[in-house]
DNA sequence: TGACAAAATGACTTCGTAGTCATTAGGGTC
DNA sequence: GACCCTAATGACTACGAAGTCATTTTGTCA
């Protein structure tokens, strides 16, 4: 170590001065910090965190695209930065082999591993739960009783959308779901389903095939043909019809693509989205849907994470959304907000 | 090493079979991967990083919050996932120390550090050319000739735009900053100011304070005041007014704004952005800007990071964005795009 | 079968830090 | 000034992989 000759002490000495400096007087640190200065050198956290067998990173396994987990990556990122941990980004595709990725994760002996992405399956779970590596899986309600997990409460957020809708005054109603086979997506189904099915009001099913804008854009052309005269939900009354969409990005594309084809959101349509995303708020979408907060999500995922909890029923948390109300089932109110 | 005595064979062997598999015979690779199921083993990336002096780890440094950053930041993430590198996420907030920052990412032995958000100043970035770590500044225009640094060309964009106003009829136009400190901010408004005088238009500057939408909503308010009657911007003839925003989040928040106060776009104001988001093409907003190509640009900030590259000129590269015409310049014309 | 090259494997050391233990320097007391 | 206790520092080793070199095994050909 070229600090230690160049200050004149051990090399013990300079590892004490970065990292107890209170076992070291202050004339000594104030030669190796000179010493440091000089050579531009820094502390090497890869060697610490070899001898240490803790690298302070958290590795995060989620998908690269879509709006939600950007949003939720980089809360994560920030609050682990408020700590001085840092967050390693396993982002991965729609060919990526996930478990290709998870034993890339475990290489780095990250301290704990975020999973998100409703993709992943309980197998590739179960591996995780197996190595030594505190793992949680966020939002994604299928993980829960595997590893750890987080989520908002998907059945719930839905069943109080529902609420809303039929006290709008919605008699008739569909539900598009992004992609059908993940737990997401059935869980805010099944809500929906029940919240209105206990009034009586039927609920078709409709698939996107992704949670995307694009998605949504392309799928809304269907749901219009279903509204138009002929189509199966066509109303006979004056009575809105409800559409509940399984993500907020999926619902902003069916939005745009109904108002495009002349369908009147809300007055023939009411529309409601759910994750809460920042443009939800925004004025040109104003969108009823279900807020996550997100940063509270992450704050508890981060907690779990990182401390032991070996207790023995695996935690499970889910918390509650909050209805936002916009203008797309609003018709004459103007519960506009400004901010979500 | 655990793995060496469950299968009979030494450490160092073991390591082959991980690392250059064609050194070991077939058979012993069997036997050692039969135990290193067993034993739940995986190769200690840390250990080896200090070995080998590479981690395979590239450190960006970005803004914590933004569209345009997040969309970098995952393309980051994808590109280099495709190569077996990971990202290291050191997002910052308004309050953190960047210096501190960069010291961290120094202590990783990050093989390249891209560095985001036109708030790092020009000291800090020669900190980083000290260190040997090969860096790229990112959209950050004003460090050129300091680290290597890769950009869109603001300032022909916004000439792009400036002319492509002018043909749509205007005849006056404002320009609406983010943070007039920032160098891409500046160059912004110098393309526009310069693109508008050529023709004798003039362009005010106003500041938002921020890239953000709400920082657009807000201004909006101000903006309209100068079109109305009695405002600097009233137009006499029924001309339209152009109005250049220097970001498109900060564009989607002053065109919901001017809509809610009931100003007709393009009618009344025509309006620009600039990046190129996604949401650009959203049927929503259907914005006039300037798409950059994130993929390209990441591509090649990549390959600036990990070629050595030691010539003596500092490596530049100033990327041409895209004409993407919109519904918010594009009276009576039908220059809508599904897709940007 | 002996000779010899090539393939396969093992022993040993190094990367930079942190922890353990031993040693030295300071500072106060009587 | 001898004594003792604590603060400060140094010597040494381990963390796990990989590169260097040495050694053993295998295969080929005369």
């Amino acid at each position: 170590m070229d600090v230690a000759n160049e200050s004149g002490v051990s090399q013990a000495t300079v590892t004490r001065v970065f990292s107890s400096p209170d076992l070291v007087s202050a004339k000594t640190q104030a030669k190796v910090h000179a010493a440091a200065e000089r050579l531009g050198y820094v502390p090497n956290a890869i060697a610490r965190s070899l001898k240490s067998q803790r690298t302070n990173i958290i590795g995060a396994v989620v998908p690269a695209e879509g709006e939600y987990w950007q949003h939720a990556l980089t809360a994560f990122s920030r609050q682990l930065a408020a700590q001085n941990r840092q967050l390693l980004l396993f982002s991965f595709g729609e060919d990526d082999r996930v478990e290709q990725v998870l034993q890339s994760v475990l290489q780095y002996q990250v301290d704990g591993v975020v999973l998100a992405s409703a993709k992943i399956s309980q197998a590739q779970l179960s591996v995780m739960q197996t190595q030594r590596v505190p793992t949680v899986a966020f939002n994604q309600p299928e993980a829960s009783g595997v590893v750890p997990s987080i989520s908002v409460d998907n059945e719930a957020g839905t069943r109080a959308l529902a609420d809303h809708l039929l006290q709008q005054g919605c008699r008739s109603a569909v539900f598009v779901g992004g992609i059908s086979t993940t737990s997401t997506d059935r869980l805010r189904y099944q809500g929906a389903a029940r919240g209105l099915g206990a009034h009586g009001v039927g609920c078709a099913y409709v698939e996107a095939g992704s949670f995307s804008y694009e998605a949504g854009y392309f799928i809304s052309e269907q749901v219009s043909e279903m509204l138009a005269p002929g189509g199966s939900l066509h109303a006979a009354s004056a009575d809105p019809v409800g559409l509940m969409v399984s993500g907020d990005e999926l619902a902003f594309g069916v939005l745009d693509g109904l108002r495009s084809r002349g369908v009147r959101v809300p007055e023939d349509v009411m529309l409601t989205g759910f994750d809460g995303l920042p443009q939800s708020s925004w004025a040109g979408y104003d969108l009823t849907t279900i807020v996550q907060d997100i940063d509270l999500l992450v704050q508890r995922a981060i907690g779990m994470l990182l401390s032991p909890e070996t207790t023995q029923p695996i935690p499970e948390l889910v918390a509650e959304g909050a209805l936002r109300i916009g203008a797309t089932t609003g018709i004459g109110s103007s519960t506009r907000r400004s901010n979500g």
